[in-house]
DNA sequence: AGACTATATTAGAATATTCGAATAAAGGAA
DNA sequence: TTCCTTTATTCGAATATTCTAATATAGTCT
């Protein structure tokens, strides 16, 4: 895998509405999978599977808890930068 | 639009291994259609559609100059610090 | 063990993206 | 104007993504 493709799965991993929702979601703490399902109005499995892309770009990373599996952001400062610069890009 | 709408576009247009490797070229400095066609290897075609992805978004910007368009990155030094981030996210 | 809860995976339909081929548009030169 | 060069747009096929419904897995509790 290139440099170039490597980088590009990632974005393409924030490319979607509902995956940056639950990013922005995960910025504010851990949460396992319920937890997020509810707070944004998404069905079990959608949410799974979008964690499945974030997860498998490196993007989030998840412990088990007894039954529950709790995600997080595997890197939360370096994606607060990322975000942060992305939303500013318009205010200049 | 919501934010995250927003935010998620931005990320999608760079996620894609080609609009990649324009926009690292772009980095070098302003290039027209046809020196970016050779320069990665592409077809005509498909240079100027995943141009216009990176322009809808704001990504990039171009100038008539005579005959030739000649595309620049629309914030550089924003674009810079964003693919550094992704770069080195591996290298921790 | 069986029932229950939480999460993941699979399958398939709907939709979106990507690419190449053909064509259009627009500026420059003869 | 006509030809040539450069870039954009349109169309359609191939491919990829997304979503829902159904099912599977795995841990907990009684």
């Amino acid at each position: 895998m290139t440099q170039c493709e490597d980088m590009a799965a990632f974005f393409k991993a924030l490319g979607h509405p509902t995956r940056m929702r639950i990013v922005k979601e995960l910025l504010d703490g851990r949460r396992c999978v319920g937890d997020i399902e509810v707070c944004l109005d998404l069905t079990q499995t959608n949410t799974s599977q979008h964690l499945h892309v974030l997860r498998s770009n490196g993007i989030v990373d998840c412990l088990k808890e007894g039954n529950t599996r709790c995600y997080h952001l595997s890197d939360p400062e370096r994606i607060r930068s990322i975000l942060s610069m992305v939303e500013d890009r318009k205010e200049m």
